[in-house]
RNA sequence: GGGCCGUUAGCUCAGUUGGCAGAGCACCUGGUUUUUAACCCGGUGGCCGCAGGUUCGAGUCCUGCACGGCCCA
C-alpha cells in the first residue's frame, strides 16, 4: 500500500511535442538554460502601458508567456502575457545581432521569456518594448489551444484549469473578481467589529445542516471522523465564550449530488452576532450586497442571467407559509403529511415515499415560489420542523425565525434568530431523531455549551460560490471554482 | 437514478444517402524590417471516446460502456 506507484508508461506524444523536445536539445547544446532560476522584472505589462508617458524611451524589464508571434523577415512582433495582462514586444535583427535573432526560432508560443528593452509606441499606437536582450525562462513542451477561440471544451477547461487561465481572459477575470469579492466581504465584516476565526474541519460529530457527510477515520484516536457540513455549532460555542461577533470563511463538505449550483466542497461564510436577531441579519445582508455591488461596479445594479438585479432597494419579504397558502389555496400547516404529498403530486412534483415533512414543504416552496423570485428576496418564517437550530417565531410558535436570501431563484444563504434555550434545543434535536430525519443527531456537547448561556444571537450563512456566480454573471458553480469536482477521467 | 445532446488533428469545428479523413488556427520549409485573428508559397500531423454488432464496405446504422453538458428526479 505504501509502495511508490510509478505512472503507466504514458508520456504525451505528438508531432508538435517532438519538435519542441528537439528545440530544447538544441537550446541546451547552444549553452542556453531552458529553465531559469530567476528573472528581475522592473514592471508589469499594464504598468508599462499605463505609465507610457514616463517610460517612453526608457528601458524596462518585463517577463511573461509568449502568446503570439508575427514574424516579418528580419523583425518580429510578439505578445507576452503576465499577471497583469498583455504587452507587445518587437524584436529586430539589427538590434539583437544575427545569431541571437536566429535563436528566436527556438522560442515557441507558450514559452516564458524575460526581456529588456526600450519602451516606444508603434505607428498604430500600441505601446511596445523594443527588445535589446531576451532570456528564455521556461520552455513549454505542449502547444497552447487556438489563439482566437481559446479553450472551449468545458471538460478540459475544468480538468486543465491552468490552460483555461492561460488562454481565456474571461476565466481569469472571474477568479480575480472572486478574490476581490472575498476580500471585500472581510473588509465589510472587519469594519463592523467581526473577528475572523477558524474552527475544525475534521469533526467527531457533524451538524448545523441536514446533509450527508464525508466520513473518514482517525487512526491514532481510533475513531470515525466527519468533514464538516457546517461551522454553525462551533461558531455559536464561541458566542457562548464571549466573542460577540465572529465569522469564518471556509470549506464545507456535503456528500451529495453535483449540479449547476452544487459542488461537494464549497466555500461558506458563516457569521454570528450576539444581541442580534434575524431582522438584524436581514439588514446586514442588504448592506453587504449593496456594498459589494457598489464596490465592484460602482452601481447597486448588476446583471445576472439576462435580468437586471438591484441591490439598492430593500429586499422583498416573502413569508414561507403565506406564499404557499396563496399558491395552494390551503394552509400548508393544516395539511397532514399525506395531504402535502398529494398537493406536491398535484403540482406535478414527484416525491419519493420516505420524504420527510420538512423536505416536502421545502420542495413545494422551491418549485412553486422560489424559482419565480427574481428580484432579491428574503424567504422567511419557515415551519418549525425545517430546522432544529432556529428560535420559535415570537408571534407564531408553529414557525421559526429563519430566512433564506434568494436572488434570481437561487438560494444563497440561510439565517436564524439562533435558538438559545438549552432545554428546548435538546428537545428539538430529539424530535428530529424521533421523526427519523435522515441526518438528525443530538449534539450533547453543544447543548452543554448552551447551558452556560448563549446570548440572543443572530446567525447567517452565505454560500460564497453562489454569491460569486451572481457578481460574475456565471450560470454554473463550476465556473467560479478553480478545480470543480469531476469524475476521474476515462483512459 | 431517468431523458436528450456531445466526444473527429495540439485547439476550434465541418463531414452529404453507408463508398479515398476535411478546413481554419497551431506546427514544419521558404519569403517578408511597424505587425497585431499579419500576409504569401509549399508541407507534416488521425486509436474519428472505448468495446462489440450489422454490412462487400462504418466517422456515418445498431447495442453496451466511459467521460462531459443540459433538463428532470
Amino acid at each position: 500500500m505504501d509502495e511508490a506507484k510509478l505512472p503507466d508508461d504514458f508520456e504525451p506524444s505528438s508531432q508538435q511535442r517532438e519538435i519542441r523536445l528537439q528545440k530544447l536539445n538544441q537550446l541546451r547544446a547552444g549553452g542556453i538554460l531552458p529553465y531559469a532560476y530567476h528573472y528581475r522584472r522592473t514592471h508589469l505589462s499594464q504598468e508599462v502601458i499605463g505609465s507610457f508617458e514616463e517610460l517612453n524611451g526608457k528601458e524596462v524589464r518585463v517577463a511573461g508567456r509568449v502568446m503570439s508571434w508575427r514574424r516579418h523577415g528580419r523583425t518580429r512582433f510578439a505578445h507576452i502575457l503576465d499577471g497583469a495582462g498583455r504587452l507587445q514586444l518587437y524584436f529586430r535583427q539589427d538590434v539583437l545581432g544575427t545569431e541571437n535573432y536566429e535563436q528566436l526560432e527556438l522560442v515557441d508560443i507558450g514559452d516564458i521569456i524575460g526581456v529588456a528593452g526600450e519602451v516606444f509606441r508603434t505607428k498604430t499606437g500600441e505601446v511596445t518594448v523594443n527588445v535589446r536582450e531576451w532570456t528564455l525562462l521556461s520552455k513549454a513542451l505542449l502547444p497552447l489551444p487556438e489563439k482566437f477561440h481559446g479553450l472551449r471544451d468545458v471538460e478540459q477547461r475544468y480538468r486543465q484549469r491552468y490552460v483555461d487561465l492561460i488562454v481565456n481572459a474571461d476565466s481569469r477575470r472571474v477568479f480575480e473578481l472572486r478574490s476581490r469579492i472575498i476580500r471585500l466581504i472581510r473588509q465589510f465584516l472587519d469594519e463592523r467589529g467581526f473577528v475572523e476565526v477558524e474552527t475544525p474541519v475534521l469533526q467527531p460529530i457533524y451538524g448545523g445542516a441536514a446533509a450527508r457527510p464525508f466520513v473518514t477515520y482517525y487512526n491514532v484516536l481510533e475513531q470515525e471522523m466527519f468533514l464538516r457540513i457546517s461551522d454553525e455549532l462551533y461558531l455559536k460555542r464561541l458566542i457562548v465564550g464571549g466573542l460577540e461577533r465572529v465569522y469564518e470563511i471556509g470549506k464545507d463538505f456535503r456528500n451529495e449530488g453535483l449540479d449547476r449550483t452544487h459542488n461537494p466542497e464549497f466555500t461558506q461564510l458563516e457569521l454570528y452576532q450576539a444581541y442580534a436577531d434575524y431582522h438584524d441579519m436581514m439588514a446586514l445582508v442588504e448592506e453587504l450586497f449593496r456594498f459589494l455591488a457598489q464596490s465592484l461596479f460602482g452601481s447597486t445594479e448588476i446583471e445576472y442571467c439576462g435580468q437586471r438585479v438591484d441591490f439598492g432597494k430593500p429586499w422583498q419579504r416573502v413569508r414561507f407559509v403565506e406564499a404557499l397558502r396563496e399558491r395552494l389555496g390551503v394552509d400548508p400547516l393544516a395539511l397532514s403529511d399525506e395531504q402535502l404529498r398529494t398537493a406536491a403530486q398535484t403540482a406535478g412534483i414527484e416525491v419519493k415515499p420516505g420524504t420527510t415533512r420538512a423536505k416536502l414543504l421545502d420542495k413545494l416552496f422551491s418549485e412553486l415560489i422560489q424559482d419565480r423570485l427574481i428580484a432579491p428576496a428574503f424567504v422567511l418564517d419557515h415551519p418549525k420542523e425545517t430546522t432544529p437550530l432556529a428560535k420559535p417565531h415570537r408571534q407564531d410558535p408553529r414557525l421559526v425565525e429563519r430566512f433564506e436570501p434568494v436572488v434570481c431563484g437561487m438560494e444563497i444563504g440561510n439565517a436564524f434568530s439562533e435558538l438559545n434555550d438549552p432545554l428546548e434545543q435538546r428537545e428539538r434535536f430529539i424530535e428530529g431523531v424521533k421523526r427519523n430525519e435522515e441526518f438528525a443527531t443530538v449534539d450533547e456537547d453543544y447543548c452543554t455549551a448552551l447551558e452556560y448561556g448563549l446570548p440572543p444571537t443572530g446567525g447567517l450563512g452565505i454560500g460564497i460560490d453562489r454569491l460569486v456566480m451572481l457578481f460574475t454573471n456565471q450560470d454554473s458553480i463550476r465556473d467560479v471554482i478553480l478545480f470543480p469536482q469531476l469524475k476521474k477521467a476515462s483512459g
